[in-house]
DNA sequence: TGCAAACCATAAC
DNA sequence: GTTATGGTTTGCA
C-alpha cells in the first residue's frame, strides 16, 4: 500500500507518494488537486494507495527537501527513490540528471551523449519525470541554451534556474553512470532568455 | 532565422 | 510487431 502526502509550504503545494520509506513519485504545483493528480499519473496503474492528511515524519522530511530544491538551496540530503520498476534507460537518464550540480545545467543532447540514446528520448523522460523537482529536470535545456519545455510552465523553469545562480563561468564535465556529462553554468541560459521573462 | 528530415526509447494499439 | 509521440538536433537555404 502506497501513501500519498501533500503539504503547502510558502504558498506552493508539494506532494509525495511513498511506501515503506521508498519514494515512488514527487511533485509540486500551485494547488493541492494538481499535485495529487500529478502524483497519481506517474504511479503504476494498478498501485493501491491512500491519500493521507498528516505527513509521517519520513514524509515531512522528504517534502521539506522538495521545498529546498524549489527555493533554490543547494542539496545535501538525498532521498531514497524507487527506480526499479522503471525501464533501465529511464533509470540511467534520471540518475544522470540527478548528477547535474547545483548552479549548472545540461542539454537533452548532452545527456544523450553521456548515457546513449537520442535527445528526443531524453526529452520524453524529462516530460514524464516522476520526481519533479527533486530530479532537476529544470536543469535540462536545449542545445542552444533556450529553455526547451517544462511541464510546470516555462516561467517556473526560468524562476527555478534563476534562483540557482552561483556565478560559475565555464563548462565542465561530471561523471555519470555510463560516461561523462557536459554541464554549463545556469547563467548561460538565464542571459539568453531573460528578456522574455523580465517585466 | 526558419524549415525539414533524422533520431530513439516508450507506451499504446 | 507496429505505430505514434515528443520538453531535440542538425544541416541547409
Amino acid at each position: 500500500m502506497m501513501q500519498i502526502y501533500s503539504i503547502n509550504l510558502g504558498n506552493v503545494w508539494f506532494g509525495l507518494a511513498c511506501a515503506k520509506q521508498h519514494i515512488y513519485a514527487t511533485y509540486f504545483g500551485e494547488n493541492q488537486q494538481t499535485v495529487i493528480r500529478g502524483l497519481m499519473r506517474t504511479l503504476p496503474f494498478d498501485a493501491q494507495f491512500e491519500v493521507c492528511t498528516e505527513p509521517s515524519e519520513f514524509a515531512r522530511d522528504a517534502l521539506l527537501v522538495l521545498q529546498s530544491v524549489y527555493v533554490g538551496q543547494s542539496q545535501k540530503s538525498s532521498l531514497p527513490l524507487a527506480l526499479e520498476h522503471l525501464p533501465a534507460y529511464t533509470q540511467q537518464v534520471l540518475k544522470a540528471t540527478k548528477q547535474i550540480p547545483f548552479g549548472y545545467l545540461s542539454s537533452y543532447g548532452a545527456i544523450a551523449d553521456a548515457v546513449g540514446g537520442g535527445p528526443r528520448a531524453v526529452g520524453n523522460i524529462m516530460a514524464n519525470n516522476p520526481f519533479s523537482p527533486y530530479v532537476p529536470c529544470h536543469r535540462v535545456v536545449k542545445s542552444d541554451f533556450t529553455l526547451g519545455g517544462y511541464s510546470g510552465g516555462l516561467k517556473i523553469k526560468y524562476q527555478l534556474l534563476s534562483r540557482e545562480k552561483c556565478g560559475f563561468t565555464g563548462e565542465r564535465f561530471v561523471d555519470v553512470d555510463g560516461g561523462q556529462l557536459q554541464v554549463f553554468p545556469v547563467e548561460f541560459t538565464l542571459k539568453k532568455v531573460e528578456k522574455l521573462f523580465l517585466p
